[in-house]
DNA sequence: TTGTATGCGTTATCAA
DNA sequence: TTGATAACGCATACAA
């Protein structure tokens, strides 16, 4: 069943079928009508390969990402996944792990579908160092790219992005209004996003007296959450003295409470925790997180929102920038 | 830059060009070489519509999902997808929502783009009532589909499950083992692996002495973790007396866990709980949670090997089934 | 082993 | 307002 046949049962040409199909106001009623009578009758569908064959174009986007099953990606995913579909764009999903080779394959893998744009999520495939970002400003020649949560500049690269340093900045302030003074921060990527996570930890502690361990209190965390838990008994049991963890993954905030009850530390009372990502995880533990909430769902929608006016042909701003909040639960004791 | 453009540089024609991209092995070495070359140079690329015109495939399965931003259908995708990548196709993800309109309206739209099959993750596609399934094995006279989690028997439909029925079934008895009486079973969802795991309670039970308000230890809460708390503290004050609680999923029995904390009972002595998934967040509560894990990764490659097999032409088992385990953390006492 | 010619199902251009 | 026809880029049956 093609287009050929809708013609013939309609009496009318192909072109005409074409016209109807595609809402071309150049039609009458009356043999519009008809036409779409036919196609009701028939439960026509225009083949998309072809359809896609002709406008080089199969109205899809490639969402790319580490691993989906990371809950914050995961949450992004699904956040775009609608949006897109609202907008009348497929999905196409690829993972591609944590190597630098890995999302290059990835990226022209993608590109060689012939997809129209592609949405980077997470922080992790902005690197710091520049020349390793070349692959996606070459990428960006042959369609839009859109980073979630990942600042790059470059032509026709659009970057939707929660402002982490200010974030972790106003949270590390917190812990020092609520009486802290030896804040530990914790965290498991060294990406674009993290960076600017440290930072705000370090122009928070900058005015605290200087310390000439400083370093010790900045802790590189990779692996699961008995990890995270091993790593801090570790510098506990060296004599490293802290009274709050902030960490950069909820993940690793749930690290740092079985640390405390493995050593019977009392929190909020003996050591204050704030973790990242406001996840559901951040309301299994007992006591429940205090987190920063980094407004995925906002996010994401104004990530599409660009994307489509890019796509239409339409100006959109290169970059974005949304506020966190912080999200008070039971492991802080603000005021 | 298309075949004729290759064709032209290497001096052979379009035919060649394309036996030597697709493999055939009646190429002389030499014009082989040749035409790699000029492809290797230009940077060459099949247009992949045209490809997919004439082989009316562009190697593309659909995943259905309802939320893609649940745990255990996040960690199902994440498997999938890669399992698909290496095999060469890519994945088109949908996500449907709860509706079953909208489950309908989704799998014509991925029927209308050619995919080569259709991947359902969770039971929740299949309905009790067999009617409602219609259009799920009307889509599999496309399509091979095949449900992750779920079983619904006909043509062309594959598989694979975790035996929901026989897990709660042994966890129960463990519970009674361990000198559990009044075993509360919670659930979220009233689909086919609901069911399953819901007899095998009831399987699991019959043989305890009977009891009156037998319904009561039965109960089906619909919201998040505070609703489920609120729900089982409505039951504890109203009288209702259980030492045990069992879940059909891990949030559940978080929930459960933060009305133990709020009615000061201490886990596992005065309360035990089982969750189901043995997801990441039955690491995250305190005390970590006794789980049921249903396999997913095992059960994840085995769809797609069965896949594979479909799409090759080969014969494949049309269901599937493999044991879950019962992880055991600190909210039980087991000997 | 290689080349020619045709079909795949659209969209778009141009002429009527 | 309509229709005829040429792309679009590839795979493949058939011929050489």
């Amino acid at each position: 069943m093609n287009i050929y046949d809708i013609s013939n049962k309609a009496g009318v040409s192909i072109a005409t079928v074409s016209r109807v199909i595609n809402g071309n106001s150049n039609v009458s009623e009356k043999t519009k009508k008809k036409v779409l009578d036919v196609i009701e009758e028939c439960g026509y569908t225009p083949n998309a390969f072809a359809r896609g064959l002709g406008l080089n174009s199969m109205k899809t986007v490639g969402i790319m990402c580490a691993d989906s099953s990371d809950p914050y990606i995961a949450s992004a995913i699904f956040l775009i996944e609608q949006e897109l579909r609202r907008n009348n764009y497929d999905a196409l999903l690829c993972c591609t792990g944590y190597e630098l080779e890995d999302k290059q394959k990835y990226i022209n893998l993608l590109l060689s579908k012939h997809i129209d744009a592609i949405i980077l999520i997470g922080s992790n495939f902005v690197e710091a160092d520049d020349k390793m970002n070349a692959y996606i400003k070459e990428a960006a020649k042959s369609v839009p790219i859109s980073i979630i949560n990942g600042a790059l500049s470059g032509e026709n690269i659009y970057c939707t992005i929660c402002d982490d340093h200010r974030a972790v900045y106003d949270a590390t302030l917190a812990l020092q209004e609520s009486g802290c003074k030896e804040i530990l921060y914790l965290y498991n990527a060294k990406s674009y996003s993290g960076n600017k996570k440290l930072s705000g930890y370090l122009a928070a502690m900058a005015s605290e007296t200087k310390n000439n361990k400083r370093d010790d209190y900045i802790q590189y965390i990779k692996g699961d959450i008995l990890d995270v838990k091993d790593h801090l008994n570790n510098l506990y049991h060296h004599k490293l003295t802290f009274d709050a963890i902030i960490t950069a993954d909820d993940l690793l905030a749930i690290g740092a409470l079985k640390f405390a009850k493995a050593n019977n530390l009392s929190v909020p009372e003996q050591l204050s925790i704030i973790g990242y990502n406001n996840s559901i995880i951040s309301q299994c533990s007992d006591p429940e997180l205090t987190s920063i909430d980094n407004k995925l769902d906002t996010v994401c929608s104004n990530c599409i929102a660009t994307l489509m006016s890019v796509l239409r042909g339409q100006d959109a701003p290169l970059k974005t920038v949304f506020s966190a909040e912080l999200i008070e639960r039971n492991t802080t004791r603000f005021r």
